[in-house]
DNA sequence: GCTTAAACGTTGGCCACACTAGGGT
DNA sequence: CAACCCTAGTGTGGCCAACGTTTAA
């Protein structure tokens, strides 16, 4: 699909710089142009005529940021190219299970007035604009909800916003292309809840089905067709005819990066913002959000740098709130058999005595019943003695 | 049109406990 | 190395206070 960047161009500086302007870090691919272009050359080169806006582009790889991003990470919300995504879901089982899906190819002006009046035309969001932000996603039409989210989200990662307006359309329109290794990190739950379009954020999802696969005794989730969903991801990959490799090499670096949104909300807050203090152009992220210099890309990230940015912004996406998801359907049943007091849980021996005091010595004076149960659901620990 | 208060809606914290992970013995 | 014990951490739902927003006077 997208040919893996060839380019090292020396020493490995994280972002790779625009190709126009050679100063700030590229953000896009055209094939057409085969160039990497920051989100103002972009606009500039693609917004010169009609025939420029018709260039495909794609995002760069949000990890690497040198290699154009071949798939979407749904669960990660990120572009990552071949490489990366290999790496990065080859890690852990968790992330083995991140549902990916190819990233469409960006086509038409992302930017300006023509642009914002092309409904239909997939929209970037690079935004190195005036306000900030302006593309956004997908070849679907999105509505203005989900635009104003697909803002807050460009602020703090163009790529990253991408894919999280995805979040609200279910799934981006192209299929899914994996071949090959991919089962061994295919996260073909998450497949199939997009492909439902029960849950409309796959974030939800990997709340909903990452853990659960690793057998636990106690806790128990809903099950998942799992074998109807390889038919399904197998006859994808047969009709797409995507290849995909995955080496199985596993760098340092990449071993934090391909942690699960679960696993990143371990992460120390005083790691990620020492880390981000320790870095003069602040990291994209939430603090960016206030920063008035959305989508400023440093030029150059360490390693580290770019380790505290994926943290943070995994932080900030686990922390979105969506419909509440169930992990544990049994701990959901504790909790609702769980006696409470004014809602909070509450010790069974103060319940009982609760219950006791209130109900049973004066309602049963009254009517001569002695059970009050005033749950229905844990009549047990409410039945008046 | 502006101000104030009331009504309404939203959000996050609290609580107990079953259960797991991980460390120690 | 396996088995066991202990401790810390997690997740769960209903209620309510604290807000923020909207509406009416």
């Amino acid at each position: 699909m997208l040919k893996q960047e060839s380019d090292s161009g020396g020493g490995n500086k994280w972002a790779r710089v625009c190709d126009t302007c050679r100063s700030a870090a590229c953000t896009v691919y055209c094939r057409a142009d085969s160039a990497y272009l920051c989100g103002g050359c972009d606009a500039r080169v693609h917004a010169a005529n009609r025939v420029a806006s018709r260039h495909e582009r794609v995002w760069v790889c949000e990890a690497c940021e040198r290699s154009p991003a071949a798939f979407l990470c749904k669960a990660d919300a990120a572009s990552l190219c071949t490489a990366c995504d290999a790496d990065i879901h080859s890690a852990n089982p968790l992330a083995r299970r991140h549902q990916r899906v190819p990233i469409l190819p960006i086509s038409g002006c992302l930017y300006g007035p023509s642009a914002a009046d092309r409904g239909g035309v997939v929209m970037g969001s690079t935004g190195v604009t005036d306000d900030g932000f302006m593309g956004q996603e997908g070849a679907e039409t999105i509505g203005e909800e989900d635009e104003e989210e697909a803002a807050s989200w460009l602020l703090l990662n163009p790529v990253n916003n991408n894919n999280n307006n995805n979040h609200h359309h279910h799934h981006q329109t192209n299929g899914f292309l994996f071949g090959g290794e991919v089962d061994e990190y295919l996260n073909l739950v998450e497949y199939n809840s997009c492909t439902d379009n029960q849950f409309s954020d796959q974030y939800q999802q990997q709340q909903h089905y990452s853990v659960p696969r690793k057998s636990y005794g106690g806790d128990s989730v809903v099950p998942v067709a799992k074998d109807q969903l390889l038919q399904q991801q197998q006859q994808l990959n047969f009709q797409l005819g995507m290849e995909y490799e995955s080496p199985k090499t596993a760098y340092s670096y990449n071993e934090s990066v391909s942690m699960s949104s679960l696993d990143a909300g371990i992460v120390p807050e005083s790691t990620m913002s020492d880390i981000s203090i320790s870095h003069s152009g602040s990291p994209r992220g939430t603090m960016d959000l206030f920063s008035g210099t959305p989508n400023q890309i440093p030029p150059q990230l360490s390693p580290m740098d770019r380790e505290a940015r994926v943290l943070r912004y995994r932080e900030k996406k686990k922390n979105r709130k969506f419909e509440k998801t169930i992990r544990y359907a049994s701990r959901k049943a504790y909790a609702e058999a769980r006696p409470r007091i004014k809602g909070r849980f509450a010790k069974r021996a103060e319940v009982e005595l609760e219950v006791d005091r209130m109900f049973c010595s004066s309602i049963t004076a009254e009517t001569g019943y002695g059970i009050v149960p005033f749950h229905s659901k844990c009549s047990d620990t409410f039945r008046c003695r």
